[in-house]
DNA sequence: TATTGTTATACTCTATAACTATA
DNA sequence: TATAGTTATAGAGTATAACAATA
């Protein structure tokens, strides 16, 4: 979200966001660090993400659907797209004939794995505008948060943000 | 950021995020619940971005690209979506008559009032998952990086009634 | 000449609805 | 019938390049 000017009588001392801009101002920025280093490697968002769920995965149409928390038919276009691309392949399940298995390629594996190098070195210069025991302090509270807020939704937060959906 | 199953070994022990993880998941978590109040209101997360920042400025088109960071095409588009919805208007500049000057309407400042309610309601019972110093802390670290950030990218996160039409 | 904004164009992402082919 | 996937269509969001008007 944007930042607003506090009136006087908040009472805010000089230069501080309320807590719910904050939040919402420090999302966009990351996500704006994220786009544009995917983008260096003509990557959006999305097809990061979705070569990020298909590292150890290697599921159907309806499964990237619910990983991703997107309709099958925006992954018909993703997963199509990336295909032509050479990032991830398509096969018939040998379990159902009406099911396809997407998988990375040898390509796409390099992609992603090149990609993740570049959002720490992003992130990490993000948090190097704080001095240490900020960064230090900042991480530790983020940490908890997340947490706390994946344990409240009975996920599984270390498997990964993207498998949230996984499990219904 | 995108979705890898550790491995059990590395999972257990301390269940603490890395920073970079935390920022990243952090900001997935954020744009969703936005996402989600926004579309209630038939609004996309950047239409209500828009709207968030026009409540205390008066920019022209330039500035708003450089407060959303967008090209300044893709504000054009923005813009004409939100005034063909009577949430924003456009105004010719006194200044300079090359500049539009961007504004909300009332009913653009009651809709993204009410989304801004909400989407505090949202964040808050996020935050409540910490104690309450902790969550001040938090706040207070989150402003301090967005404002280091923000200065680094010559954008003032508080404007002032003044410095909305002092562009020098 | 440089800047401000729009237009033309093209692509990605997304959803809904209708379709095909399996099960 | 129900499920898996694709296609057709439509709209938002984004960028680049070319352009007009103004400075």
């Amino acid at each position: 979200m944007a930042a607003r000017t506090p009136s006087r009588s908040e009472a805010t001392p000089s230069r501080e966001l309320s807590p719910v801009d904050g939040l919402a101002q420090l999302s966009f920025v990351v996500q704006r660090l994220l786009e544009r280093r995917a983008a260096e490697h003509d990557l959006s968002i999305t097809q990061t993400r979705l070569l990020g769920v298909l590292r150890d995965r290697k599921p159907t149409m309806q499964e990237l659907a619910k990983l991703l928390g997107l309709d099958k038919s925006s992954v018909t276009g993703l997963v199509e797209r990336a295909e032509r691309r050479g990032l991830v392949a398509r096969a018939a399940s040998p379990a159902d004939g009406r099911a396809v298995l997407v998988s990375l390629t040898r390509q796409g594996r390099s992609f992603i794995a090149r990609a993740l190098v570049e959002f720490e070195a992003d992130v990490s210069a993000l948090l190097e505008r704080l001095p240490k025991s900020d960064r230090r302090a900042l991480s530790e509270l983020i940490s908890r948060l997340l947490v706390a807020h994946a344990e409240e939704q009975g996920i599984d937060l270390f498997p990964s943000i993207d498998s949230d959906r996984a499990t219904p």
